[in-house]
DNA sequence: CCGAGTCGTTCCATTAAATGGAACTCGAGT
DNA sequence: ACTCGAGTTCCATTTAATGGAACGACTCGG
């Protein structure tokens, strides 16, 4: 099923900062002949995985993708749920926020929730960040056995850092970053998990740095716990810590 | 490239109310050989097109999904422009706001702005509604000409009263709704294009009936058309009519 | 503990589709 | 008119998809 790959790779494209591609693009991208190229952007095309943008040979992901992320979510009890506790804290307290999943060592988000203050954090659902430079990625691994993060990130310089950091965040309950990713953003982090399906979600609140003081940041990591907890026990989560503050 | 449709088929299955799929499913949907089903699944798994759920057969959109509506909206421009006006109507008055595509007959959301008010709608992204049974889609059906929209209903029974309907959203700017597809819910849509790319999206706030009245909904349409014209002035939509209220 | 039923995977010969080099088309820019 | 880059089409070869049938795993009711 070599065409199938060829796809997969092809959408694989389209997911760090590449909004359109041409036949040339995935030519140089995928070292691939171009008749190649050129027949299966069509057959995409075709199957509604990709369109054109205007009349243009541009390409992007097709209709028959937008559903799919919703789709996604509806799969998931646990990202409803979970959608349902970071919306309420959205709304009382502005700030955005969103659910994320882990993928090896990146986290995607599957869900946000725009902040209503003026000044607010504009989100980044679909874009995939490394899992151990976010707070929401580290509320992740540590959800991982020690052994399981030495394996992923074998040889990696972080580690040690990491090993680290994540020993906190199992003890602390939850995961918090100052200005990591983006300066003047914050951000904090707490995971559940379905031990039905094995799956793990990340809660996260990203708020501007200078809006919120650690009084208020623990109030809102207080709000999300209560969720969290209660997720937690509904679905038999015996993982989950509650935060301590 | 029989592949490439047979999995695309099996990606639509996710569409509608189909939380997951097993091979069964697909063999059902499909009426496809189960022997095919079966790798076929198999191949979109190795291709990270599907993932199971937990250690179950049970298979749901995989990771790589996730990230392709995000990169249509970053394809287009208009998407983007109109999810600025949308988020901001949609924080004022605290109702729930969503960008909509149309694809054929159906529409669907591209992008949701959960409303803040204790009372809201709640949005229904990644959903597919027939487009002339809702505002969002009637706004965009009068962007077509008469006869496009007569080839596309031909032989429809609702293509009479959809046509007066139309030429009404056309005169009047917008599109309105009143409890038509959910019980206590209005809507109200306002379309624009841009001309370079030929791609039409709706701007869409939903809101309880009971809550506001029509000098409300009007204050909305203006907030609304306000951020339209900008957005079809700059980029040279012709076809824009700013709503009369 | 057994047998019927359901579901998923694997095997294998047949058939159909993907592959890639080269030739061809189309526009845009000297 | 010529060239350059981008995209498509052609064709013989190779490779992969197909579907019937057999096989393994599991569940339910007796």
């Amino acid at each position: 099923m070599s065409v199938l790959n060829n796809a997969a790779d092809v959408l694989r494209c389209f997911g760090k900062d590449c909004p359109d591609l041409t036949v040339s693009d995935v030519v140089r991208l995928l070292g691939m002949p171009k008749a190649n190229a050129s027949r299966l952007l069509k057959a995409m095309r075709e199957a509604n995985m990709l369109e054109t943008i205007g009349d243009s040979h541009r390409h992007r992901p097709g209709r028959l993708m937008l559903d799919l992320a919703a789709a996604y979510r509806r799969s998931s009890l646990l990202i409803g749920r979970a959608s349902e506790v970071v919306a309420e804290a959205s709304a009382i307290y502005g700030h955005t926020g969103y659910i994320s999943v882990r993928d090896g060592k990146e986290v995607t988000a599957v869900a946000d929730f725009q902040g209503t203050n003026a000044l607010r954090v504009v989100s980044n659902i679909g874009r995939r960040l490394p899992a151990h430079l976010s707070a929401t990625g580290r509320s992740l691994l540590a959800r991982l056995g020690e052994e399981a993060v030495h394996a992923l990130y074998a040889g990696h310089g972080a580690l040690a850092d990491l090993t680290e950091e994540l020993s906190k965040v199992r003890h602390q309950g939850f995961a918090y970053s100052s200005q990591e990713a983006t300066p003047g953003v914050d951000a904090i982090a707490i995971s559940i998990a379905d031990p039905r399906t094995d799956e793990a979600v990340s809660l996260c609140i990203v708020y501007p740095h200078a809006l919120v003081d650690i009084k208020g940041r623990d109030e809102m990591i207080a709000a999300l716990a209560k969720g969290a907890a209660r997720i937690a026990e509904d679905l038999g989560d015996s993982a989950f810590v509650a935060p301590r503050i």
